[in-house]
Formats: structure tokens, sequence, C-alpha cells
DNA sequence: AAAACAGGCAACCGCATGAAC
DNA sequence: AGTTCATGCGGTTGCCTGTTT
């Protein structure tokens, strides 16, 4: 390319590796917008860049993109990170779906420098407990449909009565972080919001209308299915 | 001024998944 | 139905740069 490679020498002596330059970036860029993305064996091909698919899909994602958002995480999208982290764990990919022009591997790289290695801050703490207290309340209900055997019967119910009391003693010991939750459902959906009530439960009871992520994954049944198959 | 250290970030690697054949 | 290939994702590595000693 530019003879120029620094660590980035010839791979088996087809594939470049290491950092881009200006030229293989300009290239790139010019493949897309005659191309598009995707198809991105044949960018060598079309284009003489010495870069495989995956080499050339991750410099586009992560940096090439139009529409990506440069400069530091905003404290709203801190927010956001954390509360979907507490609720699915490291899946960078669906977090980046939800702040607009971030990338996953920009999102992970941040969470590792700024939270890995402090303890997980209260709210999130809270978020995570409390969603997990929901999706176990969600499988004991379709677990009794299934057995209806009664000392079982017995046992879940009071299991569930004892998860509830947890759930409402959480809610009940600071409404400041209710009111919390509410402003990060509020940024991720732009404001619209329903299924809330007044006394800090939400409406139909579940985490689907106190969240209502819209386009984040579609509800809580995604969600809990995402978090059931992580597991 | 220079060496040591730590943080941030770009890029690579391996694996999983889905589509095409 | 099985195999191959392309793509996407999460984890990890290692370079660069700023800060501290």
């Amino acid at each position: 390319m530019d003879g120029q490679l620094g660590w980035g020498t010839l791979d088996n002596g087809e594939w470049r590796k290491g950092p881009w330059t200006a030229q293989e970036d300009k290239l790139l860029t010019e493949h897309v917008s005659l191309h598009g993305d995707g198809k991105w064996n044949s960018v060598s091909k079309l284009t003489g860049l010495r870069r495989n698919g995956k080499s050339c899909r991750l410099r586009w994602v992560n940096y090439l993109r139009p529409d990506l958002k440069r400069g530091n995480i905003t404290p709203q999208e801190e927010i956001i990170i954390q509360e979907l982290h507490a609720l699915w764990g490291n899946r960078w990919s669906n977090i980046a779906r939800s702040l607009p022009g971030r990338t996953d591997n920009e999102i992970k790289n941040y969470w590792r420098t700024h939270f890995k290695k402090s303890k997980p801050s209260k709210n999130v703490e809270k978020a995570r407990a409390r969603f997990l207290i929901r999706q176990r309340q969600e499988e004991q209900g379709q677990e009794e449909q299934q057995h209806l055997h009664q000392g079982a019967q017995q046992q879940q119910a009071d299991m569930r009565a004892a998860m509830k009391r947890a759930e409402e003693a959480a809610l009940a010991e600071d409404m400041e972080e209710t009111t919390y939750m509410y402003s990060v459902s509020c940024m991720l959906q732009g404001g619209g919001f329903s299924g809330y009530s007044s006394d800090g439960s939400t409406g139909d009871g579940s985490w689907g209308s106190l969240w209502n992520l819209g386009d984040v994954p579609d509800d809580l049944c995604a969600v809990t299915a995402l978090y059931g198959e992580r597991r």
C-alpha cells in the first residue's frame, strides 16, 4: 500500500493488519458509497485494498460510518449505558442500538475503562435485582400453569409473596430512584412514557410498561428472552 | 528530562449464527 | 439435510498518549 506498515505488515503475504491509513479509509469509504455496506469480502477485490472483509467491516462500523457521533459520552448516555447494562449485561450491540451514533466497541471500551473497576452503583444493582425478581415471578407463573400440584403451588405462592415484598421494599426505599428510572425511560423513548402510576408501580405491573423500550428490543419478552438465553 | 506507569482506544481473534447452495 | 461461506458479536490485545515520579 504505502510501504510504511508498522506492525501492520503484510499478514501471510496477503492481508494487511494494524492501523488504517488515510488512503485505505478513502478507498473503503468510496467503495461503500458506490456499493453500499455489506459484501465485505468483495471489498479487496473491487478496491485493491489489502484488508480482509472482517477488518473492512470493523473499520466502517466503528470509524468511517457517517452517522457516527464523535466526542465524549454524555452524562445522559452514561446513565443509559449503566441501566441497559444492568438489564442486558455485556450485550454491547443491543446497548449501542439504543444510543444512535455510538458503536458497540465504543460503549464496550467506555464501560471497561469507566465502570468495570469500580463497584456497580446502587442504582444499577437495584435495577438488576428488580428485573431478576420480576423475571423470576414470570417464570414462576408459567411453571404454575404446568404444575398444579397443591404443595408446590403453596411454596411458589410463598416465594412470590416474599419476592413481591422485597420488590416493594426496594421501591419504597427511595422514590428518588423511581424518578430516576422514569427519566431514563423517557430518555430512551424520547419523552413518551406510559403505564407508570403515581404510587411508584407500573400500570400493569410489568417491566414492559415501566421501560417501554420502543425500538430497544421490542418489549419485556424480548428482554427476558435475551436474559434467559444468556444464562 | 527521562523513565515508569496507567488509561483510552483501535483493531484483531475466535466463536456463533444465519443464509446460500 | 448437510456443508460452506459471510457476517456479526463479545472478549482480548497491544499501541499511543498523557501523567506521575
